[in-house]
DNA sequence: TCCTCACGGGG
DNA sequence: GTGTACGTGAGGA
């Protein structure tokens, strides 16, 4: 960054960000660019980026507006024009608001909702890196073409390839990690370790100054283009900058954690907020200019990702590096659906307004039904087919063209759903046109999946930017129904499980046509049964014909030697929808619902109860299962002595739950709550959506105890015979449907009268409800 | 027997 | 700074 960039050459994007706000004052308003250079120099280049926005409402309060606007001390261009809004038919005369760049854009609109809070505005809060993405066509790590003016400042950015590409060419990241010894919830760490590529290094914490200057010293020489810290946004990076105050040091450039120059990182306060259905938790971030900063403990996305995945998740959403590893993915497709917009002039609601249109009680019962849950046949089945369809409800939205400006216009019925081929008379409208490219490089990065080997290193990155695709794909159906996404429309949403319900009907047709009985059905997937056919080429013809009568892409999951699928532990009479286990061919299990699935399950339980499959797993046909449940009982006998022998380490007995409210919100005293009471009283204050762990212990309900208090828990008190009773309950969930007799407290079988066995209800019924889980695939 | 609370889905 | 299902099962009163 100290050498002037030749006037014109390729490099890869890294950043593009307002200045901060002290540095705001720059000649011309520009934006932050970072570039990294084929030589390895990490550039900041300045550059104008000049942008409008829109104000709408009654000519007589816009006429005030604009008054107001030509008093500012800078005053915009101001004009007028009309703008296609995606509600309505007709387009929109709005005001335009042209500034010279972000940072005054941002102050104008500050300063003019303030005054005029009655109006409404359009491309207000667009953020500077997608006012770059979509004037220039950029995006994170794009290659570009950089052309640098006389004065420095970059004259023309372009990108040189696109988000699509399958094999973008790698970019040389410097990442530094850093962590301290201990995790600093449930100790003081006394040092901090750092790594760069194959060098590790440990910093005692006291005394700060010589830590200081080696974290300093190890900046300047490296110059990382990624902090990756375990715990840095709640404790590290706050930690050193105390430090750094303390010793009095050169300030920040004592610690040149920015690479922006003379900027001190910028803090963003812990809050919970509500996603998929639950609290979540996030803690304080601390966010770094001109290089990223990815707490690893505190970022949902790179949790899940890992490095290749929250790229790939920058790259395609256009948001920036360090928001796309902290963001959820709900934020990625809404911010693909504004740059779509912004690219074709659409304009985008400042908050959205459009509220669901008025409809009869009844007609929404009718018609807002979520998708289809059929109750399958109870027990034990083979010649099971398990078959999906492909990321079915984004591809509703791109096959049947399905988006908030389309919906109103749907045909009322979903007989409309037409085979492959099919001709749309309308333009593609936002959703779809969003979510297609993203549909078909996800289909590109699986089908090469499937094709590499095993051992092909390129498989693990592949599978990280399917699983970010995934992701989006996912989360784009909930938004569509969300009240508070710019581009929701509810009617979308309805018409998208419409679709749904009607193709999985259609595929049970098809199965039923071709000679097949229809086991279960479950929102995107079917359990097919045919007695003669054991391989995939049997089931073919389903999925073929499948194909042809819905248009729409499904592939087999597999075909089980075994699946159970299992009813009500409250009344065996009652099968229910998504509880069910079983082996494919291969060997492998797929497991749904039961206890190992649950996060609150123990891992004691969920060890054991695997350990028991596993080995129901290796009958080769169901006739063999009953061999195999002895060895079964074994394990469950060893595991329950080893509970009783204090031979289970604690640990894997702590039950987690997440705390859905703040303490006092709690009416009764659940587990949990007292779990968390008592971490409160030690000093540990939990916010909604963090997790409390807790042992079960012996005494009067609720009988717990926190798992994370400062003292050691006694082995002696805990709640043995309960966790036995959990323990033979999930035995019992998978072992009851082979007919195995019911087990004493030692695991043992009882040796009472044999049990009449299940019923099986003849009636099938289809449930309506929103579906529990959303389909990806 | 009622009420309250947490979980699922994906990989 | 962004998804407020809905059915099941567990725990407590």
């Amino acid at each position: 960054m100290t050498e002037a960039a030749p006037p014109a050459y390729q490099a890869w994007l890294l950043d593009v960000y307002a200045p901060p706000q002290a540095q705001e004052a720059l000649p011309g308003d520009p934006l932050c660019v970072w570039l990294l250079d084929d030589d390895g120099q990490r550039r900041m280049l300045l550059a104008c980026l000049p942008v409008t926005f829109y104000a709408a409402g009654p000519a007589a309060r816009l006429r005030q507006a604009w008054q107001f606007l030509q008093n500012e001390p800078n005053p915009p261009r101001l004009g007028r024009a009309e703008r296609r809004d995606l509600f309505s038919s007709q387009p929109l005369t709005v005001m335009t608001i042209d500034c010279p760049g972000c940072s005054s854009q941002a102050r104008l609109f500050w300063r003019l909702q303030q005054f005029f809070p009655d109006l409404e505005f359009y491309d207000a809060d667009i953020s500077p890196a997608l006012r770059a993405a979509a004037a220039w066509g950029v995006f994170p790590l794009a290659r570009c073409a950089v052309e640098v003016g006389a004065d420095d400042r970059l004259r023309r950015l372009a990108a040189l390839d696109t988000p699509w590409e399958l094999d973008p060419p790698p970019v040389p990241l410097r990442i530094l990690e850093l962590e301290p010894d201990v995790d600093p919830l449930h100790a003081e760490p006394q040092a901090i370790k750092v790594r760069f590529e194959r060098f590790s290094y440990r910093f005692p914490l006291n005394p700060a100054r010589p830590l200081l200057a080696n974290l300093a010293a190890l900046l300047r020489r490296h110059d990382p283009d990624l902090l990756l810290t375990d715990w840095g946004d709640t404790w590290l990076l706050p930690r050193l900058l105390e430090l750094v105050e303390q010793c009095d040091t050169d300030g920040l450039a004592g610690l040149p954690l920015n690479r922006h120059p003379r900027a001190g990182p910028s803090y963003r306060k812990e809050h919970s907020y509500f996603s998929y259905g639950q609290i979540v938790y996030k803690g304080q971030q601390v966010q770094l200019l001109g290089r990223w900063h990815v707490d690893k403990r505190n970022a949902l996305l790179y949790r899940d990702l890992g490095l290749e995945g929250v790229l790939e998740f920058a790259r395609v959403t256009s948001l920036p590096v360090q928001d796309a590893a902290r963001l959820s993915p709900g934020t990625g497709i809404s911010t693909m659906q504004i740059l779509t917009a912004l690219r074709q002039g659409i304009l985008i609601p400042w908050r959205k307004q459009q509220s669901e249109a008025f409809r009869p009680a009844s007609e929404m019962f009718a018609r807002d039904q979520g998708g289809l849950v059929y109750q399958p046949t109870p027990g034990v089945h083979t010649h099971v087919a398990g078959i999906d369809f492909v990321s079915m409800y984004p591809s509703l939205m791109v096959r049947f063209n399905i988006s908030p400006e389309t919906a109103g216009r749907l045909p009322p019925d979903p007989d409309h759903l037409q085979p492959i081929g099919a001709q749309q008379d309308e333009p593609p409208g936002l959703v779809p046109q969003t979510l297609a490219p993203l549909l078909e490089k996800r289909i590109a990065l699986k089908t090469r999946l499937g094709q590499l080997p095993r051992w092909d290193p390129r498989r693990a990155a592949d599978q990280a930017r399917s699983a970010a695709h995934k992701w989006l794909l996912v989360t784009c159906f909930g938004y569509l129904g969300y009240k508070n996404a710019r581009f929701g429309r509810i009617e979308a949403h309805e018409a998208v499980t419409a679709y749904g319900r009607e193709a999985l009907l259609r595929a049970k047709e098809v199965a039923e046509d071709l000679g097949c009985s229809v086991l279960h059905l479950y929102v995107d997937g079917l359990w097919v049964q045919h007695p003669g056919w054991r391989e995939p080429a049997d089931f073919q013809p389903v999925l073929d014909e499948t194909v042809r009568r819905t248009g729409l892409s499904i592939s087999l999951d597999g075909i089980y030697r075994w699946v159970v699928f299992l009813t009500s532990t409250l009344d065996r009479r009652i099968p229910v929808a998504n509880r069910y286990f079983g082996v494919f061919q291969d060997g492998s299990l797929k497991v749904r619902g039961i206890e190992a699935r649950r996060r609150d399950t123990p891992d004691w339980i969920s060890e054991t109860q695997m350990a028991m499959l596993e080995i129901l797993a290796q009958a080769p046909t169901a006739e063999d299962i009953p061999a195999y449940l002895p060895r079964a009982l074994q394990i469950l006998r060893s595991a329950l002595q080893a509970l009783a022998n204090g031979g289970v380490p604690l640990e894997k007995l702590v039950l987690k739950h997440r705390l859905s409210r703040a303490l006092e919100a709690y009416r009764g005293l659940s587990p949990a709550a007292a779990a968390a009471r008592q971490l409160l009283a030690a000093g540990k204050e939990l916010k909604p959506g963090q997790a409390v762990r807790f042992l079960y212990v012996l005494g009067r309900p609720p009988a717990v105890l926190a798992w994370d208090l400062p003292a050691a828990p006694d082995p002696r008190r805990i709640d043995i015979p309960r966790y036995r009773e959990l323990m033979l309950r999930a035995a019992h969930t998978i072992l009851e449907p082979f007919d195995a007799p019911p087990l004493g407290s030692d695991g043992l079988p009882l040796p009472t009268q044999r049990r009449l066995p299940l019923p099986h209800p003849q009636s099938r019924v289809m449930a309506g409800g929103r579906p529990p889980a959303l389909p990806g695939d």
